[in-house]
DNA sequence: GTGACATTAAGTTTGCCATT
DNA sequence: AATGGCAAACTTAATGTCAC
């Protein structure tokens, strides 16, 4: 079965070169816009001018905007497409994921790792995302496993199957790793709404959930409008703001079964381990390779969430690894290279081989490392030091680090 | 703040091969 | 045979991290 493209038809398109403002550029002070665009994907809204009116008028603040407003909003490609406002947000600046870079970078690498990891025990194999905190919904035509809300760099496209060239990654704004932690942080806070009280009784934070910051809708509680006060309208009354959310009886029974579902989830969680893991995803490719003969398809190479380095390059790591190591690089070609080679080579790859050869020979004993993996390496290396604001670097040199590159790493 | 240690970048030497 | 190019191997310097 092949996996449906993410398709956005552009209805409403800016120039990307069209200059705006230094107001337009402006955070609202601790606010955001939480809405949804057309085909179901949200995404939660910092600057002013990531936002046109329905008649694309640009905004000076968030306050004009009401839940339900129809409005353009960007997505990661800098292009604007109709939305929907689900509502205004708050969020703690004093917590600015983007000024979190750690200097150490092996810690920094590690915890990337250690977020890798987690999320593909958590939500495996989702691991893509949207621009600047954008989230996927569970949306139609689309398998469950491809939802996810956690935050990455704008750089990595939402589901894109399709591979970015580097020229494409590093011309694209480099925000920073948003902090991987947010989306947890995001779902409680000392400011939270009534709302936002709620969806974090649904997700206790110790648990990643998929979907966190899904929007529930209304009528999945089986509500009636008048049933209940609109939490965003709430907001705008601060008085309202510190009072916690209070079940009320019609929601009551909903709230036990979702608390009950969350702890069985938990339980499930908790009992498994990285082995189990393992088993399930070797079944997995098995089950898949059986009925990708059984019915004839050919089910895709690549698990979603994965990209090639560049198109054909063969070399393929998630989009979160992909972004993470973009984020470590510090648009440092060097940086880039020994992050991608540590990547795709391992320890005992490099203790068995040499990293060319002399004219096709090769020491005893030893092979040479696979020459399309090199190849695809220093090639996308030297393509994002021809981007924009990136710290080049001779290829000469990139050979000689790969060559001590493979020395070390067998060390 | 300091020293030990690890990692990385870069310089040098050596050997092999192709070309002239 | 001389020369130049290339890559491996070795070495050193610079830098960063961590424990004390």
């Amino acid at each position: 079965m092949e996996i449906p493209k993410r398709i956005r038809n552009p209805i409403k398109k800016r120039k990307v070169s069209e200059p705006v403002t230094a107001l337009q550029n402006e955070e609202q002070e601790g606010l955001y816009v939480f809405l949804t665009f057309e085909d179901g994907y949200t995404a939660r809204i910092c600057k002013t001018c990531d936002i046109l009116t329905e008649k694309e008028s640009p905004i000076t603040s968030f306050e004009g905007l009401i839940p339900g407003a129809r409005v353009l909003a960007r997505w990661s490609d800098n292009k604007f497409y109709n939305a929907t406002v689900d509502h205004i947000g708050f969020y703690d600046q004093k917590q600015d994921p983007r000024k979190g870079a750690k200097k150490d970078i092996k810690r920094n690498y590690a915890s990337a790792e250690s977020f890798y990891n987690q999320n593909r025990v958590a939500s495996a194999p989702a691991e893509h995302g949207p621009s600047s905190a954008l989230t996927q919904p569970p949306s139609p035509g689309l398998p469950p496993t491809q939802h996810q809300s956690v935050q990455l760099p704008c750089s990595v496209k939402p589901f894109n199957p399709q591979p970015m060239t580097p020229s494409e990654y590093c011309n694209q704004d480099q925000p920073g790793f948003l902090d991987l932690d947010e989306h947890q942080r995001q779902t409680i806070t000392h400011n939270s709404t009534p709302k936002e009280t709620f969806l974090g009784l649904l997700y206790n934070p110790s648990i990643p959930h998929p979907s966190a910051e899904v929007t529930i809708q209304d009528d999945q509680l089986g509500l009636e409008p008048e049933e209940y006060e609109d939490p965003t309208v709430r907001s705008q009354n601060s008085s309202y703001e510190n009072e916690q959310w209070e079940q009320c009886e019609t929601c009551k029974l909903e709230v036990q079964a979702l608390l009950k579902e969350n702890k069985m989830m938990k339980d499930v969680l908790s009992s498994m381990n990285l082995e189990h893991l393992q088993v399930l995803r070797e079944f997995i490719d098995k089950m898949e390779d059986y009925k990708s003969r059984e019915s004839g398809v050919l089910m895709p190479q690549t698990r979603p969430g994965q990209q090639e380095l560049y198109p054909d390059s063969g070399l393929l790591l998630s989009s979160t690894k992909l972004a993470a190591i973009h984020q470590e690089s510090k648009k440092d070609c060097l940086r880039l290279f020994h992050l991608l080679f540590d990547q795709f080579f391992t320890h005992e790859e490099c203790s068995n081989s040499v990293a060319f050869g002399k004219h096709g020979k090769v020491p005893e004993g030893k092979t040479i490392l696979d020459k399309s993996k090199v190849n695809g390496i220093l090639t996308y290396v030297m393509s994002c030091g021809k981007c924009h604001g990136w710290k080049p670097v001779e290829k000469s040199k990139l050979k000689k680090a790969l060559i001590n590159k493979c020395r070390m790493r067998s060390t």
